[in-house]
DNA sequence: TAGGTGTACCACTCGTGATAGTACACCTAT
DNA sequence: ATAGGTGTACTATCACGAGTGGTACACCTA
């Protein structure tokens, strides 16, 4: 489920987008599926539908989800493809990371260690799932 | 020098703070010399001196700088070591996106070359200013 | 037709960051 | 002793974003 951080900077719409974004690439919303609607989404959040809609608004502007007007609001189709590929922009991140972290004189090795440690834990997870 | 990015999500006291931070990391900033006054600095980075006032108190609550009061405000003895020992939290913040990368199916190669190419161009940069 | 859906407003509160200005105590060099 | 620099404290004000609360409308489906 997405969660909520709310002593978090970033602002709560944002880390439900977020949130959901996680969601389609771990394949726990696939293509197609419904999105809570904004009301019921809003109560299991305990935040304001406002808040929710903004989040929504996000959503489709990063086209990870297409609205049915008076039906629902749906995973577009492609999402998956979409979120794959802007994915890349965050390896920039990991480098702005990595740099602070060699200069503070951290090991590479460390870096590596940790890095190779979180992908085998993920390939593990995607065999659970597979089973 | 420590610049200002005014559309950054991060407050501009934080921003002063972390580049002070860097500066000391990179070893631009020595324990011991003196930092810039209050009124100074505000004039530099055109911002307001209770900005930058704010920034020294993070310092100082981060253990980085101390005040000699009607003196001037200097990097502490020891600084470095302590940033070097709280960066090692960073780490954490590098588990979470290297998740997130190997979530959305990038290869772990790509992430370890990246890491290896930073790593290559700091010690790069070390060398030179040994030179 | 009724009830659920998304969407669009509006007014308001609240917290944080930042600005602006003043004042005080301290040290040092002159 | 004085002047000028230093850090520090305090108040007031503004701007912005986030969030709340509420209303209204159009749309689709059962």
């Amino acid at each position: 489920m997405v969660t909520i951080d709310k002593f978090s900077r970033t602002p709560v719409y944002e880390q439900i987008a977020d949130g959901f974004c996680r969601e389609v690439l771990c394949g726990l919303m696939a293509e197609g599926s419904q999105m809570p609607s904004v009301r019921e989404l809003s109560v299991l959040l305990s935040t304001n539908p406002n808040t929710v809609q903004k989040a929504y608004l996000e959503l489709d502007r990063r086209g990870v989800i297409s609205t049915a007007p008076g039906v629902g609001t749906f995973i577009r189709q492609g999402a998956l493809e979409t979120l794959r590929a802007s994915m890349k922009a965050r390896l920039a991140d990991l480098a702005a990371l990595a740099r602070e972290l060699s200069v503070a004189g951290i090991a590479e090795q460390e870096v590596h260690d940790l890095i190779h440690n979180i992908y085998a834990e993920t390939n593990s997870n995607e065999k659970e799932n597979k089973l």
